[in-house]
DNA sequence: CGGTCACTTGATCGTCTTCAATACCAGTGG
DNA sequence: CCACTGGTATTGAAGACGATCAAGTGACCG
């Protein structure tokens, strides 16, 4: 088990470029942020598990035992009210930490978008684990101011902005989405569903079918596939979306 | 100066009840979270300054030079879109901390509602300082993490619920704001306008206004002033909220 | 080839917004 | 004491954006 989740480690990091040192996303991803030695002996204390497409892996309400770290695969974090209506509030991969929750119980639940790979390991023993690397706190802080920083975008998102401008973010979000510094991808693979994107953004399927299609008939983005978006006009999309992260004029 | 703020530390602490030690709220309070010891050494590089009703005295955009630790007064967190609209992302009260942005700007401005006093320090001392004191890193992961929780949950109330549930969401939330483990508060004396309610909760003054109308014409609340609100019927409140915090049972 | 699932497109509906008028309250000065 | 002012809240009427309902298309797969 414990060979087993260190290889996972190893193989994701050699996947990563090793430019970018000094490059603010590099924050985002927790395996870039974690030291050589730090990972092996997170990886001594860790058992590897796997969920299938579909599988729930961590539900919320449920007793938060286990932090997990995701090796492999996409999973979304998602919240529910009681009669189903679902909030999607984010698309994790691999080098993602998952759990860092507070109280006693999980906050959101996470199922496998594709088959998942992750390694989980108890709070007592992660808590042991950061009391002999203050590194990996300080590390592990920074991930958690990036993903408030990113919360408090959205919610600005789903507050304020309209359908059209949300799509746009959303869009330019997945452009640079892995791409640690340089230029945002044209090609986009989306690896979720209309529902998915829809309950992402606080919309639904039909209102980002309908404006997926607008946007490409104003020629701002292409189509091929379903799966596929290619951005056509970067900076009117940009100019849709609200300046993307602009220090406001006004 | 730091005779100043370490007096200002004192008074917070004492104000606070210390009891509930147990209790989950209690990482939400960032008083609470700092031993007696690191909070002396915190406030000895501190420098103490006041900003008045309306200062914004975090800018979004600017570079985020210091941490902010909020010691007497409110103030509200926001994000503007080139346009003008804005989205609060937040109401904060003293012992509160503001500036853990990750990128080398603040993500988010901050207004005074009230006179607001608070200690400011540069990031260079409290990476110093984290160094001395690795508790101090620990309760601020707490501190990052349970705000991450709770953008998780406006997520879920800005992207999926109704206005009547924001409202109801909302008014639950001011109940036991405060109230570390007791019963929620029956009687609210809301700091904020009805504008600033309407930009947390991604509506407008009209909606707002209107459903808190419909609420007291149901007999849920009263509202003896602009001021005050009176909740009458605590339990229908956390039907319309949605749960408020529950365990999915689809 | 039939079935399922995801997506697209159209028509209608409803909630919230927008626009507008009025009321309210505190502060200020005549 | 009262009129005046500016900010804030309430209420009404009309409008718009996105949701809902519904039908149809296309891709994938057994």
């Amino acid at each position: 088990m414990a060979t087993l989740s260190q290889r996972h480690v190893v193989i994701e990091r050699s996947q990563l470029p090793d430019l970018c040192v000094g490059c603010d996303s590099r924050a985002a991803s927790v395996c870039n942020a974690i030291e050589d030695r730090d990972m092996a002996r997170l990886a001594a204390i860790t058992t590897s598990s796997e969920a299938p497409v579909g599988r729930v892996f961590i539900q919320e309400g449920e007793s938060a035992d286990n932090f997990f770290n995701i090796t492999l695969g996409t999973a979304r974090l998602f919240k529910l009210l009681p009669d189903g209506r679902r909030q999607i509030t984010g698309f994790v991969g691999p080098g993602h930490f998952l759990g860092l929750a507070v109280s006693d119980t999980y906050a959101f639940s996470a199922e496998a978008m594709e088959p998942v790979r992750f390694c989980r390991f108890s709070r007592p023993r992660l808590r042991v684990l950061l009391d002999d690397f203050p590194a990996l706190e300080k590390r592990l802080l920074e991930v958690a101011a990036t993903e408030l920083v990113a919360a408090q975008e959205q919610m600005l998102l789903l507050g304020r902005k309209t359908a059209v401008e949300r799509l746009a973010s959303f869009l330019l979000a997945q452009s640079v989405m892995g791409v640690p510094c340089g230029h945002p991808r044209a090609h986009l693979t989306l690896k979720m569903t209309r529902g998915d994107i829809a309950d992402y953004l606080g919309l639904t399927i039909e209102t980002i079918s309908r404006t997926l299609t607008r946007l490409r008939n104003e020629r701002l983005i292409d189509i091929p596939s379903t799966t596929d978006v290619i951005i056509r006009n970067h900076a009117a999309l940009v100019n849709l979306a609200g300046g993307l992260n602009r220090s406001p004029t006004a």
